[in-house]
DNA sequence: ATCAAAATCAATAATGATTATCGTTATTAT
DNA sequence: ATAATAACGATAATCATTATTGATTTTGAT
């Protein structure tokens, strides 16, 4: 992989934006200081990255992929009203891959866990 | 809700195929024995039995979302490599939702977990 | 059984997210 | 410095899904 200013860009807005922004947020954040900067470039970076594991692409959280600097091990909670994305420590849920694969007999390699509900913050507004 | 055929049969083919389709299965399907019906009141049915609570949506497991008769609380498992999608006896997992609401602070209401790995059969034919 | 109101339908246009294409530009190994 | 190639920007294309519209069914009251 070649480097390039975009991919190095594309991924400090990803570590500098820990809110789990979809390629969409990305763009318009860059868009900003880098104008001419291409939202296909956005996707096209975000995907390599994902595939190479420097970031993690989150799925079925919203309409839209999210992507994620943190790429150990964690699951996430998305608040219902103002579908902001939390990160639910590894810790806090045990070893569901090895125990599920135990007791179902199916080869689990992994599982994603999305908790839902009302964040902190939108429980206070109402 | 008023009573309509199409709703009928769209509930019906989700009963007897129990493999998750997605919304252009479904279609694809009933396709066959009335041609006439449109992928536009799959989805409008499909989405309406969603939110009276008679199926269930499952998002995050593939491109498209797919359609699940099933509403006891269970979870699922998609083959990496098919891409066939496995109930997982919601037994099989401890009832994550509530503690990770003790854990996190966060008011978590529920929690969708999709295990992946590589299914019986294609473990077999490889 | 009849008729109007409400819901649903089929067809299709529109939308939103993402990916593919293509001619140009930047990076890297020689 | 050059040639090979990977990446870029712009934009067209694709895919899944939703909205629109005018016609048809279903329902409930007469």
């Amino acid at each position: 992989m070649k480097y390039s200013k975009q991919r190095e860009i594309i991924l400090e807005t990803l570590q500098k934006n820990a809110m789990h922004p979809t390629a969409d947020m990305v763009y318009s954040i860059l868009h900003v200081q880098y104008p001419n900067i291409s939202l296909a470039t956005v996707y096209r970076n975000l995907n390599q990255l994902t595939q190479t594991g420097v970031i993690r692409k989150l799925d079925g959280l919203d309409g839209s992929a999210r992507f994620d600097h943190n790429t150990h091990k964690h699951h996430h909670f998305i608040c219902a009203k103002c579908h902001r994305v939390y990160d639910v420590p590894y810790e806090v849920v045990p070893e569901l891959a090895t125990q599920a694969a135990a007791q179902t007999g199916l080869a689990v390699e992994s599982c994603d866990i999305i908790f839902r509900g009302c964040c902190p913050d939108c429980l206070v507004k109402n």
